[in-house]
DNA sequence: CCCTGATATGGTAACGTTACCACATCCTGA
DNA sequence: TCAGGATGTGGTAACGTTACCATATCAGGG
């Protein structure tokens, strides 16, 4: 492997001429420019990162800590960030926590023995140790999808309140009374926030006396379960919220288990598109999340803090939902229990 | 930040002294590994890998260089990747390139800078030159989803020719005689082998002289053109073979928009099964590749061969196929045309 | 004609770690 | 008793790059 020397004797300069043509940095004439191109390219020259950054501090790399980069939604996001990390010449680092602590502190040491440049983290639980964590050993670091407390960072989510009171009014506005809704984990601000939005809906319409909440975990077998759970009282609710696209997959097959139709005998509706590649027919109500932009505008305002070595004036950014109407909706009367 | 220095100071032994202890290599008495180990404590002293690389000339770093880590099969794929290189605290850098040979050259100068250790690809097209660059470049790579020709590498793919074959005897033994095949480029070689064992069964049925293959990209909006296109000339084929998971969900939706009911009218098979978790009632009748068994295998095998430095003795591994018999293929007769 | 600042290039050291070699001690078996 | 291996520790240098400071030339203004 060649080095910065081999093409440096080879161009007749100094190493560090070398460096300043391929960083473009600093004062050079076209001719050494010229010769030092020739040399790089007659020896196959690459520089390489790990010696660069151990010098300069800067690794050039990203992490991108999620819970699971299985769920379509993540996916998306990642590609986001990739692209746009691409751009600027940042490789990513992926990492899987599987909403658990333990692993998120796993990989935020590795990260940081890496001495990574940022990370884009979607917060497991409440946990504030691994953000501090990270900042403390100059990896900055921006949330994503969920808001943390008790650490000033930036954020990227979109709109949980909102979105979810938009399906709520799509249900209450065709007669729906009893709706239940079945969400994720209580410490996990998208869980908090989609259950505020249904509770705000059910409060302005009078029904707050009929909320009827299962807290659980993103994943389809608690929609499942949950689901069995919630038919199994009387009065059944006429309508299912799931909180993510998981849950809601799993209320879909509880149903079908049950021999109830969706939306003849139930409704449902729930949070996060599945991409239109993956689907044969298109049935869910949904509110969409950005996910691919969410990626890519967190990625860009790392990079920028990053190119800053700024601290302070956080920013929040919250995109809106998209609400998308399908089939699984029905007014109410059509079979209600 | 701490460093071995540090680290070496307090525990009142030198830096090298640390190395070993933190490496567990080489040798050292149980009271110097304590005090050690309490100084690291102490401090909050995180190894530098970056110093550690250009020193041992070992990053711990592979790279994972897909199509399009959106695709479900390939985000599995990843998950199995990632999950194998954890355990042996490996970090897995993810690249997309979009089958674009441009890209895939520009990621490999990219991991080529990083001194990555080794490398999983799914090679796009028939481009052996990035292959070539990345063993130049002392990385190890493993070919993963597609054969390659033209260099000696290992290999995990899954076996497409007896998927597509099985598959075929499925709607051949249902009555169907005209099946059109839709496939992606005819450079990739999942691509050519699944044609392989569509003409395989066509011929030992005798039916090769229906043979009706289109060549274009693994995509749905491909599917959907071909779908159209296929079903424009007359005698109509009664059943159509989808060579990937998106192609075949173009397919499916061509038929829709031309009112022809699956299987009713046309069944419908084809290769990779979409995810459980993701499907609301699974319906298309498949062969599925083990994604995720193959992203675990693959890796171990990289990991062998970079902790063994070895050359030679390539394996090449194929997995089997699961074919999955679901309501998208009926039997000819019930409406054929 | 000299001073100043822009332009162009180089020397030296340092980033944090580990490879390599050297040395000292202790134990085992001949 | 001593050779020779196992055990334990340290010194020095090197990995490949760039930060920092120094030096040199040249144009243009006073």
């Amino acid at each position: 492997m060649p080095t910065v020397l081999d093409v440096a004797k080879r161009a007749g300069v100094a190493p560090i001429t070398v460096s300043r043509v391929i960083n473009n940095s600093g004062y050079f004439s076209q001719a050494t420019k010229e010769r030092v191109e020739a040399a790089v390219r007659e020896l196959g020259y690459i520089p390489n990162t790990l010696a660069r950054g151990l010098r300069s501090k800067q690794t050039k790399t990203l992490a991108l800590i999620v819970t699971d980069i299985t769920n379509p939604y993540f996916t998306l996001m990642a590609r986001g960030v990739e692209d746009a990390a691409g751009n600027s010449d940042y490789s990513v680092v992926y990492c899987n926590t599987d909403e658990s602590e333990m692993k998120e502190e796993k990989y935020a040491n590795l990260l940081a023995q890496r001495q990574i440049d940022g990370a884009l983290l979607v917060p497991s639980g409440g946990n504030v140790r691994t953000i501090k964590f990270l900042l403390s050993n100059d990896i900055m670091v921006v949330a994503l999808d969920r808001r943390v407390s008790g650490v000033e960072i930036d954020c990227v989510r979109s709109d949980s309140e909102g979105g979810a009171w938009s399906l709520m009014r799509l249900l209450i506005d065709l007669g729906h009374k009893r709706i239940a809704m079945i969400t994720g984990p209580q410490d996990v601000s998208t869980s908090v926030d989609r259950v505020a939005g249904y509770q705000r809906a059910l409060r302005e319409s009078g029904l707050i006396e009929n909320e009827i909440v299962y807290y659980g975990e993103f994943n389809q077998q608690i929609g499942y379960e949950l689901t069995k759970q919630a038919m199994s009282h009387l009065p059944k609710p006429t309508a299912i919220f799931g909180a993510n696209n998981f849950i809601t997959i799993g209320i879909i097959k509880a149903l079908q288990d049950l021999k109830m139709s969706v939306p003849g005998d139930v409704s449902v509706v729930g949070f996060d598109d599945l991409p239109e590649s993956m689907l044969l027919s298109p049935f869910l109500t949904v509110a969409a999340q950005p996910a691919y932009e969410m990626g890519r505008m967190a990625t860009e305002l790392l990079l920028m803090r990053i190119s800053e070595k700024r601290n302070g004036g956080y920013q929040e950014l919250v995109l809106p939902t998209e609400i998308i109407e399908r089939e699984s909706i029905g007014s109410i009367g059509n079979g209600g229990i």
